[in-house]
DNA sequence: CAGAATTTGCTCGATTATCGAACTGATGTT
DNA sequence: AACATCAGTTCGATAATCGAGCAAATTCTG
């Protein structure tokens, strides 16, 4: 293996890697695994696994259930770094519940993370049924909903295409778009009306509107959206509901 | 050191170990650290810290900044086993909302990791303003707070005694309540009334209504709150949240 | 219910990643 | 400008990690 292309490893923790990689095969909901099913998923060898989990345990990260291990409230204390010190609850919150008030809508705040998007923050409508299943932490592909495209038309063009080439994208309904030329233009318009729209490309008979978010300095750092029914909107109602995301997403993006 | 009270050091990770330790150093709501503050924070060697960093880095968990290391939303991706699993939003969001509706305040669920109680779910009140600072993640003491003496006074006797003996329990406000055998009492009182009532011992002009919750099978697994200034309401309102908080513990418990 | 098949727990020598003292350059302070 | 503190890197010694292999437990199956 030549130096150039594999930079001898750039003095990294291979064994924190790993652990790291154990909390990961939790991403898709499960709630317990075995430690072979770790193993599997992670592709470590299975006594390293074993280790790792035993770690996790001694921490008190996992509880073990016969032989099966699930994640405890302590896994919060990872993220607090994040969320607590930010003050993203306590600053974004109010606003998203202020818009989400004048709209009647629930409103999101989500952030990019490499190809998908992560929602950071929620304000449920409560006095509606909530049909969407968002929470916070829930993760959706970038090009086939509106956040990720409200996102990724305004991500420097070397990162947008790499993500859009990173993988095939899949296809979640008859709707989804994925011939990347249409998406590169889908994304040019959304660039230049300031919103991305999309009708049931990622959950049928859903349709979501999203307004990016800018940091002070002017680069993007997430979007604020809008999820509604198929057809529970007109033009106008779409109209009233972006004015009110642009506003929302400057107060937002303020406080960055 | 005799076998028998160090146990060998059963077979765990230690890189991994100190890995968690680096990302815990962020528990405080620091949102940036710089190498060597979390060296002296985590009690690391530099050279080690920094390559734990430099793993965390290089995995997109932390992003650095000349020098100092803020947390990216990507750690959101390991408490996803835990919050996206058990739908603790899906399930427990709704509950809660129904109640704080009912009760006209908003309404916590918590639940225990060590001497703390962590906020796992928390219903806003959108009418309202919110004065009480809390959110997903949040850590507030066990002794000193109706959320933490409801769940104390129901965990199982020796781990009772063990968290209140931890660590001599810090004076908050003018009210807080530092002597054992006083805490003792009033957690008896608590076990009897199936509810805790903690007025201004943790926030000056706070008080807190607490109600145990229970798994099917019994164990005590955090307790459903609600935050209010002091004086705002009487013994009768006090009674009727009570009562709204027990069934809204029994729908979460049945959760479980 | 026996026997096979799979999963799980654990051991231990070889290997290799990790450790950390020491040095150097960068940055900030009086 | 001189000093003090902080940040980045190197490298040999050491100790932690690795993983094949075995035994016990559990689950499947005919």
């Amino acid at each position: 293996m030549s130096e150039d292309t594999a930079t001898v490893g750039a003095e990294i923790s291979l064994t924190f890697q790993k652990g790291l990689r154990v909390l990961e095969a939790y991403l898709d909901g499960s709630v317990s695994l075995s430690s072979s099913e770790i193993a599997t998923r992670t592709g470590l060898n299975r006594s390293v696994a074993r280790r790792l989990i035993r770690t996790l345990v001694q921490a008190g990260y996992l509880t073990e259930d016969r032989g099966r291990y699930a994640m405890t409230v302590r896994v919060l204390r990872l993220t607090q770094g994040f969320t607590g010190g930010r003050g993203l609850a306590q600053v974004i919150q109010p606003i998203l519940r202020l818009a989400s008030h004048d709209i009647g809508d629930a409103v999101s705040f989500s952030m990019q993370d490499e190809t998908e998007a992560v929602y950071v923050a929620h304000a449920f409508m409560p006095s509606r049924f909530t049909l969407n299943r968002v929470t916070v932490g829930s993760r959706v592909p970038l090009l086939p909903t509106a956040v990720g495209r409200a996102i990724l038309a305004f991500l420097p063009e070397d990162e947008a295409d790499r993500i859009q080439t990173a993988v095939p994208p899949p296809l979640y309904t008859e709707q989804t778009e994925t011939r990347l030329p249409v998406i590169r233009t889908l994304l040019a318009e959304t660039r230049a009306a300031g919103y991305a729209y999309v009708q049931s490309e990622y959950v049928e008979g859903v349709s979501s509107l999203a307004v990016p978010v800018f940091r002070p300095d002017g680069a993007v750092v997430g979007a604020v959206s809008v999820i509604f029914s198929q057809g529970e909107h007109n033009d106008q109602d779409r109209s009233r509901i972006v004015t009110r995301l642009r506003q929302c997403s400057a107060d937002v993006g303020a406080s960055f």
